[in-house]
RNA sequence: GGCGCCGUAGCCAAGUGGUAAGGCUCGGGACUGCAAAUCCCGCAUCGUCGGUUCGAUUCCGACCGGCGCCUCCA
């Protein structure tokens, strides 16, 4: 079996990777928090970890992830006031639209799904540990907060011991009460409008409410025990957040918190970062609009390394909506063939060999994808030849399966209004009875005026196909 | 200011110290009544300038250009 490889942001290194009980992966990925739709840079995050668990699957370990919902934080308490509603008023509908398009675009479902709301006592439970150990302590303004300075490992995953606060007034005039300006909030003192969202729950240190990186510690080792296989996330994260969670989490376990770190790059559009404080966002709802199939997406986002920024452009979006329609049809030709040739079923071995030592090879899906349409064009050419080797036909269904279990690239077929098929099937009919009257000039206007109308037809053996041009 | 990433054909994008995968587009051909689909053929010397080397796109340095983190952030 090929070694597994992953890039650990610890090291900035690829390095072979293993699960600790060698049979089941755990994985932690930092969620979305819910106070308005994910856009489509965040669901490249969930996609490169959706290739994460596909390809850890397929190197033949389970795998136990859990993705966390962020449901109270600054932003979502802003909304809510803004609105005059409780946050569970604005967080349940948004995680349902988060949930709806994890689904249209495949993304596999993680074991669980926690809600930061739902760990309170959890998290409550941890700040008590790092306060007895004396790593957290609480300020004049009532909130607690974590001392980097007493924890000997802080800045190891960003790299910090080697930066220097930018000189000029980054820290901000409400950090006086904390010993040292980058110290975090674990629990932040509650205000008067965390009380009328109902964002603010009783604790040892009054009413109040989890600090952000606190609840992916808590929820973590809750679920998943004190150290984790691998913790992903976008690379915006490694700080403060993720370093925030080592902190915390390992000065309160003594234990390593996450053996492997993995971080995706972003998603650009036009050339700058994909962010809605900059307006440039594209969601899930406007690729619907514009009937972008989501294995279009699919192939978009993994045709590109996942640790390299990806500018999203209408041109290559369009690309990959045609590299996915002849993987779709690639798929329909075996399912139908009769039988195969010799080799088609060599190519179908290399093919599976291939992709598979180029996803352990820190998920190298750009070369994967390379090797699936090698398949496919070989695999096509095969067929054109007809064969009829029931045997190698399955080893190249086979392979294919095999190799979409990870890609999952075959376009759905997309409904039709039922008027639009019911004409199309008139004049299909019309333009049959035109060509066995050898009246190809009629035949080919009733394609034209098809073709006016956005429908393009394939005559087959059998029968004629039609499909939507785009 | 500190830390870091990227620059490969019209577009997207892998990769290697020994003369560049794959996809889209484009051109030519086969197949077809004609198309479409499919297949075949063709299409780059790897930002610039130096250096190391028998040899660099791949290593080192400088420069130019683009981007990110350092503050909420996928």
């Amino acid at each position: 079996m090929t070694e597994f490889r992953l890039f650990n942001t610890l090291s900035r290194a690829v390095e072979p990777f293993a699960p600790a009980d060698g049979d089941i992966v755990s994985i932690y990925s930092c969620g979305p928090t819910v106070y308005n739709p994910a856009h489509l840079g965040n669901f490249r995050t969930f996609l490169f970890v959706d290739l994460l668990r596909r390809t850890l699957q397929l190197r033949g370990w389970r795998v136990n992830q859990v993705m966390n919902l962020t449901d109270v934080d600054d932003k979502i308490i802003t909304r809510a006031v803004e609105q005059g509603k409780r946050i569970r008023e604005v967080t349940e509908p948004v995680s349902e639209i988060f949930f709806a398009d994890r689904d249209y675009l495949r993304i596999q479902p993680a074991e669980t799904y926690p809600k930061a709301t739902d760990y309170i006592p959890q998290m409550i439970a941890l700040v008590e540990r790092l306060v007895a150990s004396g790593t957290a302590y609480q300020a004049e303004d009532g909130s607690v907060y974590f001392a980097i300075g007493r924890f000997a490992g802080y800045g190891r995953l960003s790299r910090l011991d080697t930066r220097e606060v930018r000189s000029g007034a980054r820290v901000a005039q409400d950090d006086y009460t904390k010993e040292n300006a980058q110290d975090f909030a674990l629990w932040k003192a509650a205000k008067p409008e965390d009380e009328q969202v109902e964002a603010a729950w009783d604790s040892p240190w009054g009413r109040g409410r989890p600090g952000w990186h606190l609840e992916c510690s808590a929820m973590a080792i809750d679920l998943l025990g004190e150290t984790l296989d691998i913790h992903a996330g976008g690379i915006d994260l490694i700080f403060p957040h993720h370093e925030d969670e080592i902190a915390q989490s390992e000065a309160a376990t003594g234990k390593q918190f996450a053996r492997c770190w993995c971080h995706g790059a972003f998603l650009l559009l036009d050339g700058t970062k994909m962010a809605k404080r900059l307006g440039n966002v594209k969601t899930v709802k406007d690729l619907r609009e514009q009937r972008i199939p989501a294995a279009a997406v699919r192939h978009l986002i993994f045709s590109t390394h996942y640790r390299k920024e990806l500018n999203l452009s209408e041109e290559a979006l369009e690309g990959s909506i045609e590299a996915v329609r002849r993987v779709g049809q690639f798929k329909e030709r075996l399912d139908d063939a009769l039988g195969g040739t010799a080799e088609l079923g060599e190519a179908a071995d290399a093919a599976v060999a291939a992709t598979s030592e180029a996803l352990f090879d820190d998920l190298n899906a750009p070369e994967a994808l390379a090797a699936l349409f090698t398949f496919v064009r070989r695999g096509n050419a095969e067929l054109d030849r007809e064969g009829a080797e029931p045997e190698a036909l399955d080893r190249a269904r086979e392979a294919f399966a095999r190799i979409d279990s990870v890609l999952d690239l075959v376009p759905d077929v997309e409904e039709e209004d039922p008027r639009l098929v019911a004409w199309v099937e008139e004049r299909l009919a019309a333009r049959r009875a035109a060509r066995e009257s050898r009246d190809f000039a009629q035949s080919d206007a009733i394609r034209d005026e098809l073709k006016e109308q956005g429908i393009i037809l394939e005559d087959k053996a059998g029968a004629t196909q039609w499909r939507r041009a785009r």
